[in-house]
DNA sequence: ACCTGAACACCGTTCAAGT
DNA sequence: ACCTGAACACCGTTCAAGT
């Protein structure tokens, strides 16, 4: 290992490209089999390096949320309604759940009152805002389209995730069916309608 | 530990008494804190003895949810509508998860395709049919619908597990607003609306 | 100053041995 | 026949020592 000018011996390695390892391995691996040591193995560091960047595994799954999130799409193009801004941030999360089906869990399963889903809340509301919904539905709004857009997701991301792996051998003939439907329905046309359905629906009611 | 008739040391103990003995260490401690010693040592035997039983961590996982999927309330009262078995099913899921928040997560973590959530989808689909709702419908109805509960109950028993710990001290004013808000938006009120707006909309759209 | 191996207290699971 | 301890291959994290 080389040192650079400062005597780091690593110099490519900060929070940021810890990040970026740890989502790679999520992203091959699967969320569950991510630890520490693999990610500092991918770094060609020891574990214990790690922890002079990152002070805990729950931080560096914080830290994953954080890059997933900043590649949504919160950009006003002139013009916009709310409905139709509303809709396209509902695209851009399925366009990221889709980029990283074995990542998703983590961002479900993230608090949504710490830093990294807090502060996408904050730029969430400030675009609502900038769109002319009145602020003081923006949680209402918020939490009834994230909640469908959020479980939506989980089970497409499962099933995209199934379709990578094994068939149904093993179930009954009923049961094969109602599941052998799933894939079909957990499809961009079912979140396209179940979006229109809501996002009407609160605009009728709230707004 | 003595012998009952057929030579067994554990009378007791069954899959179903072990799926029990593991939802209370959840219930307890947590869905991250659920291990198999933890729950033999509940149990008082070695941690072996579970493996005769249950062939893995991850069919406890499943039994636990199948524990928690039979406490739903599928019963049809006499000239029940679609509409309103809807929202009793809706509102029985919300009950069962007020009931564990704390093992919610492993619900919505559940993978829909097998036994545990795919049987209680049949189960569901045969309630739709026999309040009248046109079979070709059901995945639909019920992807949108159920996508909407689980991520909306996946936030509410969060905040509900948030409310019995500490506050938010270290975050700045406006971030801080913004979760303090949430609590009062993750209530019976927003999930009912959000109930209404989605059954309303699929009615109109669907049936 | 910067990095890291050894060690500790946990996991799930296999296997061979206990009664 | 029924049960289980010891052992293995993993974890996250602490602490003391390496350069």
């Amino acid at each position: 290992m080389s040192k650079d000018p400062r005597g780091n011996r690593h110099a490519h390695l900060n929070r940021d490209s810890i990040a970026r390892a740890a989502l790679a391995v999520v992203d091959r691996d699967g969320s569950e089999a991510l630890s520490l040591r693999k990610v500092a193995a991918e770094l060609g560091v020891g574990t214990m390096t790690l922890y002079h960047y990152v002070p805990s595994r729950e931080a560096l799954v914080a830290d994953i949320v954080a890059l997933l999130v900043v590649e949504m799409d919160l950009t006003i193009s002139s013009g916009l309604s709310w409905r139709d801004g509303a809709k396209q941030v509902g695209r851009s999360l399925r366009a990221m759940a889709l980029r990283h089906p074995r990542a998703f869990a983590l961002v479900a399963a993230a608090a949504s009152d710490k830093p990294p889903l807090l502060d996408f809340a904050r730029r969430l509301r400030d675009f609502y805002v900038a769109l002319g919904a009145p602020i003081e539905a923006f949680v209402e709004v918020w939490s009834v389209l994230d909640a469908f857009e959020t479980g939506f997701l989980l089970l497409e991301t499962q099933a995209v995730m199934r379709r990578s792996t094994a068939p149904h051998d093993e179930l009954d003939q009923g049961t094969s069916e109602l599941a052998d439907r799933m894939p079909a329905t957990l499809s961009e046309a079912a979140y396209e309608e179940g979006l229109e359905i809501i996002v009407g629906g609160l605009e009728r009611r709230l707004l």
